[in-house]
DNA sequence: TTGAAAGCGCTAACAA
DNA sequence: TTGTTAGCGCTTTCAA
């Protein structure tokens, strides 16, 4: 109760504690600021008495204020679409993400912002920087579409600086982190060719995302590379949703039994899934009547029977990467050319490819 | 180039801006400020004028300055364990829990703060109040230690607005939004039962989760309802992860064989489905030589083989709940009781458990 | 219904 | 090395 009323008492004088602490202190409150703010140059002795006054009452400077004056929110955006509803990505993406994203924010502290994009929502990332809520942000989940151009052409038009994960856009030299998806398609295709699979399908996403496309890019090139034919109608588009997945259960089911194909390689892990069920129950078994790889090694993948062979995508080292660089970029002070980066990938190998097919058809 | 030298110049003279404003419409910027902030009484024919002027002018209030005026930072605080280290919950339950908060507090004009609880990080939640960082938070993955006691209760004290999430504190009266864990475990246990198991064994997480305890609860209620005896040695410990549930194998299979347990219920997927591995490694299928349920109903339960019973946590909802409970008790005036709200659950049947054990030993 | 002016808590010149 | 002072862009009394 003592302490109750005491805490309200600071509330009712904000200001008061910080002229206390410079009275406790014996300094002025600009000395104060100098101290707590690191910035100044003080005598070690009275930024020691500042500081230990600053303990003793308690005192913490108001970020809020801090910020205004500063002209910074202090707050690193993070943009990325509904997840419940449209749940094409994958949860397992967005936490390890997220997760890099806040640990390296935190480190050079910085707080995160979430900011939802709701789907067909006028997108007006600039005003974000208008309001002052962020200093700089990252786009997750971001899409091909005429409406997220213009929104990104007017973030770079007045030089607000942003950062692109997982996805670039043709002809514009944005700041992107990325996986190298093209160098995942390739891996996954040397892996089957290297046991014996020769007839492969690609089960893609839209092409809505750059990844896709990279990725069907690989494909192509590393079946050029082994001098294998590549078969327009052997790609397959499904939307990334375990569901679509499934859908193509007949159509891939039908190309296995005429022998056309031996092996699937699916753009994520959760259309492999689908897949790998509808034909299950139609009595084809990955890693036995066909060789299955899935890609981004989500966390389920070493959860399916058979355990499926997947591109890793070191995600969580991808929100680090795209926060230090934005970061790097939102401190320096003369521009710099944009960057693309891209993390490498790695093929883990399960056993849902890794039969031998010695008597290849 | 044209532009965007025409918006270095407003930034350089932000404050020019709303005085423009102002003039545009003839009213003092005073008057600019009532009518954006929707505050104060300004005559129809004015507050349109401004409105055109502003929208004319592509004049957009700066938050932070709004924000330090009212000494309110808009922000909502989502507190939660940093996820790539200690994976014990799911990416699942947080990606739905979040979103949930997101578009409530978005619905409401707050924005999201994501703060990332360090592992052993002496915990300040009162201090991100202090610095008004955020004027109400929500509490994910809360355990119930000494050091987390402290900071809640400081918090409580300070009259800091703050809401659980699926974590209660005995002997305390803290805002919690949780799901009926306890009648999760009591539906698991009445379809077993109904199912023909009798001899049911429990894979529990640890105490320091109220949720643990709650499930125990309902679980040997529902024994005792049904006058079926509960064995203390049939209930093992795990930590919410798919290999401390894999860690169980042996223990369980020698259970099973022993013909002293026909169905298993964990406290969560993860571990059921690392037990299932586990046991399927040994020949005892999940299903057939006996039955499992999960709970948390997370997107993997639908992708295992057989696809795993659980309790359905309606987890988006959850987080919706916590925010909009938070934001009422944030606007309100006077002080109302703490809340303590139980979502219902639901059993999801599926392959795991559904043969029925008709010869039951 | 509106305008003028004070002030939110902090930083950062400029002086001392 | 430190104190004084003038803002940061907004809200909000108080007068008109």
């Amino acid at each position: 109760m003592y302490a109750c009323t005491f805490w309200r008492l600071l509330r009712g004088e904000e200001g008061l504690i910080r002229r206390k602490v410079a009275e406790l202190a014996g300094v002025s409150e600009a000395t104060v600021s100098r101290v707590l703010s690191g910035a100044g140059t003080v005598k070690d002795d009275t930024a020691k008495r500042v500081m230990d006054a600053a303990k003793q009452l308690g005192y913490v400077p108001n970020a809020l204020a801090q910020r205004f004056a500063l002209r910074k929110s202090g707050n690193l955006g993070v943009i990325l679409p509904l997840l419940p509803k449209v749940n094409l990505f994958s949860t397992f993406y967005f936490s390890e993400v997220l997760s890099g994203i806040g640990v390296t924010a935190k480190q050079r502290g910085y707080d995160l912002l979430l900011l939802f994009r709701e789907a067909d929502e006028a997108r007006d990332y600039a005003s974000l920087f208008r309001t002052q809520k962020i200093d700089g942000c990252i786009i997750l989940g971001s899409k091909d579409t005429p409406g997220e151009r213009a929104a990104l052409a007017e973030l770079k038009e007045r030089e607000h600086p942003f950062c692109l994960v997982n996805q670039r856009f043709e002809g514009e030299a944005y700041n992107t982190v990325d996986a190298d998806q093209k160098m995942g398609s390739r891996h996954a295709v040397r892996h089957l060719l290297r046991y014996g699979y020769r007839k492969i399908c690609f089960l893609n996403g839209p092409p809505e995302y750059s990844n896709s496309l990279d990725r069907l890019n690989g494909f192509q090139q590393a079946l050029a590379e082994a001098q294998v034919p590549f078969r327009e109608e052997h790609v397959l588009i499904g939307n990334y949703s375990r569901k679509s997945g499934y859908r193509q259960t007949e159509t891939v089911a039908a190309l296995i039994r005429s022998g056309e194909v031996d092996a699937v390689i699916a753009a994520n892990d959760r259309m492999a899934i689908g897949l790998m069920q509808g034909l299950k129950e139609l009595g084809i078994r990955a890693g036995e009547d066909f060789a299955l790889v899935g890609c981004d090694d989500s966390d389920v993948s070493s959860m399916m029977e058979p355990q499926l062979t997947s591109i890793r995508v070191p995600f969580y080292e991808v929100g680090c990467e795209a926060a230090s660089r934005l970061l790097d970029l939102m401190t320096e002070t003369e521009p710099s050319p944009p960057f693309e980066v891209k993390l490498p990938v790695k093929l883990i190998e399960r056993a849902s490819s890794k039969t031998t097919r010695s008597t290849a058809k």
